[in-house]
DNA sequence: CTCAAATGTTTTGTTTATCGAATATTTAGT
DNA sequence: ACTAAATATTCGATAAACAAAACATTTGAG
């Protein structure tokens, strides 16, 4: 087997628990997926106007508009005026929001730090240099075309119902 | 810095380029996200059934409903009643569906392994021994707790307009 | 200063996604 | 034959997503 395709197949696997993971803690939290990724960007951006926040998390402004609308009800942002620039508009996380943001998502880096600091220290370098290449395979901003991660199985499903 | 929080970093920079490559693709072909990813698993494993694919994405089967309602619309789908078990609904991809299929999508892959290929060769065996350790860090099907992967700035941003 | 352009946000309107519950049909077990 | 399980769709409701338009504020050119 083409050592490329095993690496994509990894991949393709590290996807999917990152998915079901991030599935996991909106259902423990109540949030959608788009909302609880809004929060976690506020965790770590706030307090931030609503168009960095909406470049944030790739998503168009009137949709993030949206999702702070449902946040705000749920009484977990905050939405400020801007003082000295009025036009622009300040997220933040309210108590609560700190408090739920705190939760999950805490165990969460646990877990990987705990198993990450289960492996050798050389490992762990290992594994830090490997990334760093993925990450550079994987960044189309320094290409001509952007290309794409299709992964999965390689082989052609028989025709025919099985 | 904490090598760990350094694997987080670089894995969340991986996981944002692969978001901003599908989102790209889906802009290329004027799909959904969701019809692209479905249209994925459908390259992989049709034919299928409606159920199967359901878990195949990780949406609900009344979910995968809507979005082949769409997806055949389009003439790129096509649906047949099972024969021996007349319950089932066995997907394939139509022609048209195939043929949008190998445009970006190959072209997305021969990106990734163009650059893997690029590696020497024990730097190839060390990405792939790597990932494997990443995703046995991240899968949560063998945990106590299902955690999350949240990562980014670890600092907390000062609070006040900026 | 004044008005046009630029900037930032929200509103509006439409399509899509998502889920749980209800429904219909078929198959399988006893 | 009857009932339970499996399979897919439909329905109702909420959320997400985007583009275009509307709105408010600021900046810049003269």
């Amino acid at each position: 087997m083409e050592k490329s395709q095993e690496a994509l197949v990894l991949l393709r696997q590290i996807f999917r628990s990152a998915d079901m993971q991030e599935k996991e803690i909106s259902r423990s939290t109540g949030l959608t997926l788009p909302q609880l990724m809004t929060m976690q960007a506020l965790r770590h951006t706030a307090p931030i106007t609503t168009g960095e926040l909406a470049k944030e998390v790739s998503i168009t402004q009137a949709t993030v508009t949206s999702i702070l609308d449902r946040l705000e009800k749920k009484g977990l942002v905050t939405r400020e005026r801007g003082l000295e620039d009025k036009r622009k508009v300040w997220i933040n996380l309210s108590t609560e929001g700190w408090e739920l943001m705190k939760g999950a998502p805490t165990t969460q880096q646990d877990m990987f730090t705990r198993r990450f600091d289960d492996l050798q220290s050389w490992e762990q370098s290992m594994v830090i240099a490997a990334l760093e290449r993925v990450a550079f395979m994987l960044d189309a901003q320094h290409l001509d075309a952007a290309p794409m991660l299709d992964v999965g199985q390689i082989d052609r499903a028989e025709v025919g119902n099985k």
